[in-house]
DNA sequence: GAGATGACGGGCT
DNA sequence: AAGCCCGCCATCT
């Protein structure tokens, strides 16, 4: 009784819209940190998966997700990028020349003395 | 059970 | 600086 996994009733991807469901608007977090966040330090995969799955009516702001370097991949998808720094912009995030955001600024970490 | 997919990350050339 | 390759993890067929 004590294995109570938990965390195996959820799939990993629901852990992952969760935790983003969590970032306010302004601020932004990397796949990266989601899967450390979700207890997979490796599994930035896995995050940017879980929010492939995602529509663009869903109540999970996945334009605040973004790669390590702070900019807009989604590796075959230019159009979804452009709305996704639209989005961003909308929520006073800057891009810089290169097209990246500041994560040193706009990185946001939970439980953070904000 | 195994193979294939994929909104990533880091390292090497 | 840019491009390419490999590895990692979770889910699907």
């Amino acid at each position: 009784m004590t294995g109570e996994r938990a965390t195996s009733r959820k799939t990993f991807y629901d852990r992952v819209y969760e935790f983003v469901r969590q970032v306010p608007a302004g601020q932004v977090v990397t796949y990266g940190q989601v899967a450390v966040e979700l207890g997979s330090p490796a599994a930035a995969r896995a995050v940017g998966y879980a929010l492939h799955f995602l529509p663009g009516n869903s109540d999970v702001p996945w334009w605040r997700v973004v790669n390590a370097g702070g900019g807009i991949s989604l590796r075959g998808r230019g159009e979804a990028a452009e709305v996704q720094r639209r989005l961003l912009e909308g929520e006073a995030v800057e891009f810089q020349h290169e097209g990246r955001i500041d994560l040193r600024r706009y990185r946001w970490i939970p439980e953070s003395p904000g």
